[in-house]
DNA sequence: ATCCTTTAGTCTTATAGAGGACTTGGGGGA
DNA sequence: TCCCCCAAGTCCTCTATAAGACTAAAGGAT
């Protein structure tokens, strides 16, 4: 149960065989652990030894503790993805959730640049969907997203109005994949014209473009999108450490 | 000697009266500070009241242990400073390696819009920077930044190329404040006639506007600054969680 | 002169226990 | 029904003690 090198300090490897489980999935997201008392007398430990093995994996960010209510295993939070902030706040102030729309979805085959995005061999089964964003029926986001065939296969056997405004509980769901960790990156540029024409704006009219890859608990990338938006829209808040 | 608010754990008020120590120089940088069992005989708790208060401060960076050495006032390292709170990257992601140069300084005082960024009284005195960023050579980013007169008053005794391509490690030395947590806010907009020629566009060239607040250790703001980069050669990664 | 051993000082790890603070949920009173 | 209060569960603070590990410096052996 405890990492088997003995020359380790017991909290480092309780805080470990904790790291496993929870990249098993022991507890989900969001979730409690079992209280400090427990863990001690579970790994044959003080209270105090198993406590610092969580201090460590809070400090990592994989748990988040609140006195008198436990420690829990914390959930991504991709509150503040770039996406997100493209402004859509109604008359009133108040942020309006985006619906989408699923326009395309094909089975394909990664050429050079999604196999290194999705570090997978060149010409490896990959699924992609073209989808719409929309704000009170007013398009506002196109996406392009490309996931391995391996993991999402379920994707394709799906409805196409069985895809929900979130795709993420979807891959969830129906796939089994959990989303952990993304990388996003911001740039700007010209709409091309098949964007363009979806989300009603000139030709070349200027869009934010947003890269963004995920990744699963095993730190494998999981998907690889491109969000356009209009750029005058686009407004983003973000807390650095 | 302690901290006087009695609702406040003592190993807090270790830690706030320790940090007084350090910031008023009590031991230089590099200087090792009494050990463990001495700390806690003058503040007269136990050792391990007293270590928790050193791991407080370790933690915000201002100390630094070594097994069997000692604890130590932290040297200021700057070795990727410039990382944690720069996100502008290349095409390719990574990240770039500007140079500064500062255009302008002078004397201000808090007009409404500065004074609630800055959480200060309209009117109280600041400092004023214009600084161009350039990648080899080339302007890349102009930046308006403000900073209160009060804690900042030695950036206006300082020569002005003593100014290096970092503010932040000046800031700590210069100044004794330490930055420790940033908000940046993202839109995309016109450049104003100054920046546009400062930056070598054309005037109302599409540009990508960052702001950034930046706070101390205790949670005032520090400084805030408007950063301006043409829009085609813009680039912003992030990474969630 | 160089290398090894010893020793003191310091941080690190581990244990045990007591009381405090916070949250939640349920029972009782209005 | 609604609100207040209490009890249980949980994490937080603090204390006390002991042995292990690391570093630097002093002293001795080669």
């Amino acid at each position: 149960m405890l990492a088997p090198d003995r020359r380790l300090p017991i909290y480092l490897r309780i805080q470990d065989a904790l790291a496993a489980e929870i990249a098993a999935g022991k507890w989900r997201p969001g979730e409690a652990i079992p209280a400090e008392e427990a863990l001690a007398k579970r790994f044959g430990a003080a209270v105090g030894t198993a406590r610092k093995a969580i201090e460590g994996l809070v400090a990592q960010g994989r748990l988040e503790r609140h006195q008198g209510r436990g420690t829990f295993v914390r959930r991504a939070d991709f509150g503040n993805m770039l996406f997100r902030f493209f402004r859509h706040t109604g008359a009133d102030g108040a942020p309006l959730r985006p619906t989408a729309k699923l326009l395309a979805r094909r089975k394909s085959k990664a050429d050079a640049a999604t196999a290194r995005r999705l570090a997978l061999p060149v010409g490896t089964a990959t699924i992609e969907l073209f989808r719409l964003r929309l704000i009170e029926g007013a398009p506002m986001l196109a996406e392009e997203i490309v996931v391995p065939h391996r993991r999402f296969a379920p994707l394709l056997a799906l409805a196409k109005d069985a895809f929900g405004d979130l795709l993420y509980p979807l891959y969830e769901t129906a796939c089994g994949q959990i989303v952990v960790q993304a990388r996003e990156h911001l740039r700007f540029g010209q709409a091309p014209p098949h964007i363009a024409k979806a989300l009603c704006l000139p030709p070349k009219a200027p869009v934010a473009i947003v890269e963004r890859t995920v990744f699963a608990v095993d730190g494998q990338p999981l998907e690889f999108r491109v969000s356009y938006g209009a750029a005058e829209r686009f407004s983003y808040t973000i807390d650095i450490k």
